[in-house]
DNA sequence: GCCCCCATGTAAAATGTTACATGATTAG
DNA sequence: CTAATCATGTAACATTTTACATGGGGGC
């Protein structure tokens, strides 16, 4: 069987946050890594299942309706071993990038419609991004785990700002594309 | 049937470049747009079976082994209104982040390691647009074609940039926790 | 009483990659 | 002759989302 991320997340959380049930994992990652990372209870809830069954986490009495697990030392064994491994090149497949390349057969305004969704998205997505930052800085996280927290929070933020003001950009050369033809809109890029 | 990309995508790039096999296609899509979409053959022939039976698309006579296709009037209607659709929020899924997250059960070389290996990774993607970005305005590619070819490159290269500064601003935070701790670590990130 | 949140789980469908099977043509 | 590239396609597998089914508890 290939190593599906999914397992190592759902250990990764059980070591951060201690024994939680699926319901929650699948909270804790909306929540804490849901701007980088989703999981879903299809996928949840057999993996847990299966690494029950393979000794990486542990089942407490499922005294409620609820049923905790919690990682084992096999589990932690396997967590470490998988984050020690450089990650695989990211694929990255954008939906907004294939539409603006295949601009030629958009009209003007439709182009820009496109990219001032993208800016106002990534706008808003770098003001969620900045109050999450402060409300970490402000929390009762401290140590290393709020080091690493606000580390891949600033690289969404980082992120988000590369893309408003790409968009930006892109948004005044769609302009002088509409004012002067492309040959304005082309000398508008440098 | 839930609308799926790959269709769009064979019908842009079909629209695009000109009546083409299955095995150009890919070609295209690998050299053209490789650095934002891809698709694999066991995608891309069937698929392309699929439009031919709905009509978006017509086989010419299959010569040699060749079987080129051709977007249809339908199939230009079909891809307009997709076009003008906004496209979905991307889900945005980083191993990297994934394992920088979990950081603090990790050592501090690894972690470094984690960074330069991503800081790299981004230099050399820098590079590579930058270098397709010069090709591009030298080759043979003008107006409209040349301007959005243009805009979607620039946005990979202002992600990478964004990538590889962020990168390196974290590895100097790692450094700042190996010399001094997480407080002056976190001092560091101001 | 009804709606929302908590909580578990399964089934089906959609989507995507990898491996395999086959054969022609071309460059060294 | 041999390796690479061109070319088509299928099958198996892996991954992921969505929809469904079920039920408890708390607030209004």
């Amino acid at each position: 069987m290939r190593e599906k991320t999914t397992t190592f997340v759902l250990l990764g959380v059980l070591a951060a946050g201690g024994p939680m049930t699926g319901y929650d994992l699948r909270g804790w990652i909306n929540g804490a890594i849901g701007h980088f990372w989703s999981e879903s209870f299809g996928q949840i809830y057999p993996e847990l299942k299966r690494l029950t069954a393979e000794g990486l986490i542990s089942a407490a009495a499922a005294a409620d309706g609820r049923k905790p697990y919690r990682i084992t030392p096999a589990g932690r064994t396997a967590l470490t071993a998988w984050l020690e491994r450089q990650p695989q090149a990211e694929t990255v497949r954008s939906e907004l990038l294939l539409k603006l390349y295949f601009g030629r057969f958009l009209g003007t305004e439709t182009a820009r419609d496109l990219l001032t969704g993208a800016r106002d998205r990534a706008g808003d997505r770098i003001a969620e991004l900045e109050t999450a930052a402060t409300d970490l800085r402000r929390g009762e996280t401290r140590g290393e785990e709020l080091l690493f927290s606000l580390l891949v929070t600033d690289r969404g933020i980082a992120a988000a700002r590369a893309e408003r003001d790409w968009a930006a950009r892109a948004l005044k050369a769609v302009d002088a594309l509409e004012d002067g033809g492309p040959d304005a809109a082309l000398a508008s890029l440098r």
